[in-house]
DNA sequence: CCAAAAGTGTTACTGCTACACCCATGT
DNA sequence: ACATGGGTGTAGCAGTAACACTTTTGG
C-alpha cells in the first residue's frame, strides 16, 4: 500500500431511518433539531459513533434515545460520505433504519424531542443529506420486506389478516387482492391463527395471528420471494 | 441530542473486494500483505479515506492503484465496525465490490502486490475481519445480479452465450439449462448478437453478443427479476 | 467421416391473477 | 333486517422447468 498521506480521523455518526406503522400509512419519524446547525429543521434522529461501541450498538443507543424502545429490529443501510453534507465539519454517516410498532413509541419522548411522525410518501425537506438517506432506507425495506419476514416488526404482536395486508400495500404503495394476499401468507405457514378476535373494525370481528418465528425456522426456504 | 462525550475521531478505511471471472470460475482478488500490521497474510486491497474524498472516489482510487484499471463497476457493500478489527487501532471500514474483466488485469501490478486470484468458493483465510466482507459481498453480487445486468461488467465486452452462462452459473454456483437461459435472456432484449464469430471453443464457432444499454434502457423493466 | 460444441422448440407443470358471494354480528 | 367488514375457492393464463436432436466444421 502506498502512504496515505492525506489519511485523515473523522468524526463518525450514525442516523436512523424509524419507520413505523399507524394502521394506514408507513410512517418515517423526524425530529425538529432543537441545536446548531440548522436548528428548527427537520432532520432524522442520529449521534455520534463512540469509542467503545461498534455500529449496531450506536444505532441501538440511539434508537433508545429518542424513542425509549430497545431490543428493535435495526439494518445497515449505507454510509454516506459527500464532503459537505456537514457544512461544518468533515463528518461520514452510516445510515440505519429501524422498524417499530408505532403504538409502542412513547408519546412523551416525541414531545421532548419535537418529533413528529410523516407519511414515508410526503416528509418535509430535511437536513443535509436526510432526504437521500429515507430514499435508500425505503428502497431497501421494499427489497428486504420481499425476502424476509420484517413486516411483523412493523405491527402489534398479535394482528389481523387485514392489517397486515394494509401494511404490506404500505410497504410497496401498490393495492392488493384479499383472497390471494390471504392465501399466499397462508401457505408459507410461519404465522399461528389465535382463538381470538379482534372486534375493533367489524361486528363480526376478525381473527388474530401471530408470526411465530420457529414454524419460520422450520419452513421451506425454497421459495425466495415473497411476491405478494 | 445528548452531549456525545465519547465521541471519537477515527480513521475509515476503504476495503476493495475485487471480482473477477475466468472463463470458469468466479474469482476474488487477494494480495499477500507486504507491510505491517499481519505481513506476509492473504488480504483484501484496501486503503484509507483521505480529506478531499468521498467513500467511492476512495475505492475507485484503491482499485485503481491496484489494477491499473479505471472507470470500473463500483457498489457498496456495507460498513464494518468491529472495535478490535485492525488490532493497532480504531479503524472503521467500508466495503466496496469490484466487477473487472479478469483479462484486463495487468499482470505486472499482480507481481508487485504479490496479488493472486482465489475461487470465491475456496479463498484462504485473510486478516481481520476481511473474510467476512468478501462473504458479504458475494451475497450482494448475487442478489444484484438477479435484478440488474451488471454480469457484462466481468466479460469482455463481446462474449459468447455460452460465457454468460457459464459465468451465471459461477456466481451462483447453480447449473442452467442452456436452451432455457438463451431464450430467457434474448427474451430480456439488452443483447445486440453481433455478426462475428468466436471460433476458439468450437469449430462451428460460437456467435458473439455485446450488451447494449441503449436496449437494456428502452427495454420494459417490468420483469424486475432476471430469475435465470 | 467423426468428434465436439452450437443452436434451437415443445410440452407439462406450477404459481400467479382475476374475480364474487356468503357469513357473522351489533345496532 | 340491514349494513359492515370478514372470510373463502376456482378457472384461466403466464412463465418456468424439463427434455433431445440437428448443424457445423476442423482435423
Amino acid at each position: 500500500m502506498y502512504e496515505d498521506l492525506n489519511r485523515e480521523r473523522l468524526l463518525l455518526a450514525v442516523d436512523c431511518i424509524v419507520f413505523g406503522f399507524d394502521g394506514d400509512f408507513l410512517k418515517v419519524l423526524l425530529i425538529k433539531r432543537g441545536f446548531e446547525p440548522e436548528r428548527g429543521k427537520w432532520s432524522l434522529v442520529g449521534g455520534f459513533l463512540q469509542t467503545d461501541e461498534v455500529l449496531e450498538d450506536a444505532a441501538a443507543r440511539i434508537l433508545n434515545q429518542y424513542t425509549g424502545l430497545d431490543d428493535i429490529y435495526m439494518d445497515q443501510v449505507a454510509t454516506f460520505s459527500k464532503i459537505d453534507r456537514d457544512p461544518e465539519d468533515r463528518i461520514v454517516s452510516t445510515a440505519y433504519y429501524a422498524l417499530i410498532d408505532i403504538n409502542q413509541h412513547s408519546q412523551k419522548l416525541s414531545k421532548q424531542f419535537s418529533a413528529q411522525w410523516f407519511n414515508i410518501e410526503d416528509f418535509p425537506p430535511l437536513i443535509f443529506d436526510h432526504g437521500e438517506m429515507v430514499t435508500a432506507a425505503l428502497k431497501r425495506l421494499r427489497t428486504k420486506a420481499q425476502t424476509e419476514p420484517i413486516g411483523f416488526e412493523l405491527l402489534p404482536e398479535k394482528f389481523t389478516m387485514r392489517q397486515l395486508q394494509t401494511l404490506y400495500e404500505a410497504i410497496w404503495n401498490v393495492t392488493l387482492d384479499k383472497r390471494n394476499f390471504s392465501s399466499k401468507i397462508r401457505s408459507f405457514n410461519f404465522l399461528r391463527k389465535l382463538d381470538e378476535k379482534d372486534k375493533s373494525t367489524s361486528r363480526k370481528g376478525a381473527f388474530l395471528f401471530r408470526f411465530d418465528a420457529d414454524l419460520y425456522d422450520q419452513h421451506d426456504r425454497s421459495r425466495t420471494t415473497l411476491n405478494l
